[in-house]
DNA sequence: CCAAAACGTTATCTTAAGATAAGAAATTAG
DNA sequence: CTAATTTCTTATCTTAAGATAACGTTTTGG
């Protein structure tokens, strides 16, 4: 995928929230940056500001936390999704978490400095404010559901749900990234996997 | 507290997001009406759109879901401080959840409808625009936060977070509230608190 | 192609959480 | 003021999760 063919996808994807036109398209384009993570490399490192929000155009990516030495995911971010460190990105303060690739992966950029220009441009300030709102609403209600899953629902529950919506992590992820991403451990899903295969095998 | 008063009171928290001028107060204020809950009268119910945003400028609220008959609270907020079933509200579809007052309760509300108008109101529209933004934003760094929590602690870790970071949740909320809050059983926060008062009583 | 690393499962042991019930204490309502 | 309700704790029992280690299997990288 060349980088135009990059751009026109990105621009149906921001379609979602918000529409430009050909005059706003050229200026917004003029602040996106073009970048490249080969595998394993980090987007975002804890203890420094995470100043970008990204669209992956290629690959995957993957938000975990390290907690006394134990990597722990948040979350994916596969084609045509954004990520950040948003908690970061917005107010400025050192990330508490890493952003890294689980394969190659090729990324469109807004930096924060990008962002707030765009922000004061008056071409460009209604629809950027708007985008800013209507991508903020979307992933709240994400947020939303995800804290509902961890105050109503069992580990277990919670990995049916994911079965039965089936996202891609399933295919594309390994299974202890899943694991945390759900809450426990390797181990524990191992086990819930099995009690499911075999749910009449009692005694 | 009177109408003014309040209304001097929710300007000012909302001077946290984005500022209006005389003019612009003017018309917003139109958009905005007012509301009273008894104690245990709710402002969302499951299966109905919520269809606003409330302030709250007395009293409390409760956000919670039913699971299997049981109810598991999933936040709460207090004077000066925004609710909503927002994705019920964001997206049109019926609520997943309850909202109720705690104690008699002043709201202030938005309902969609007036919010719509705003925003498509040249007057208001860029600033209701970037209120909405800023408002999802805070809100999502809540949640951001929220959901680490959950993947990187214990509950036992959460229950002492909750303890330093000493929000009002501790006086004003029963204990049980408290509890699935944090995504345990009432029972287990009992455990919780007794461990941890006697930590050093082993056998 | 081979050695090393990563991955998933399984087993054991320990610890803690859920379910349930009961009872004391506090709060609320008539 | 008293009865009813709510709240919190405690106890018991069951179930499941965490920690750790071991072991095949697969994948990866040199």
């Amino acid at each position: 995928m060349d980088s135009s063919t990059a751009l026109i996808t990105f621009r149906k994807s921001l379609e979602k929230f918000v529409t430009f036109n050909e005059a706003e398209w050229i200026v917004f384009t003029q602040h996106l940056t073009y970048s490249t993570l080969k595998k394993k490399q980090y987007f975002a490192v804890e203890g420094k500001v995470c100043d970008k929000i990204a669209f992956v155009v290629t690959g995957s990516v993957r938000y975990f936390h390290i907690k006394d030495g134990v990597d722990i995911t948040g979350y994916f971010s596969f084609e045509n999704e954004f990520v950040s460190s948003y908690k970061s990105y917005l107010t400025g303060m050192p990330a508490l978490n890493y952003i890294q690739a689980l394969e190659d992966t090729r990324l469109i950029n807004i930096s924060k400095k990008d962002m707030d220009a765009m922000l004061n441009n008056p071409l460009l300030a209604y629809k950027m404010e708007r985008f800013g709102r209507l991508a903020a609403e979307y992933y709240l209600c994400c947020y939303e559901d995800r804290v509902a899953a961890f105050i109503t629902q069992t580990p277990e529950e919670r990995y049916l749900d994911l079965l039965s919506t089936g996202r891609e992590i399933l295919q594309r992820m390994p299974q202890h990234y899943i694991a945390n991403f759900l809450g426990i451990t390797p181990v524990s899903l191992s086990r819930i996997r099995r009690r499911l295969m075999a749910p009449s095998k009692s005694a």
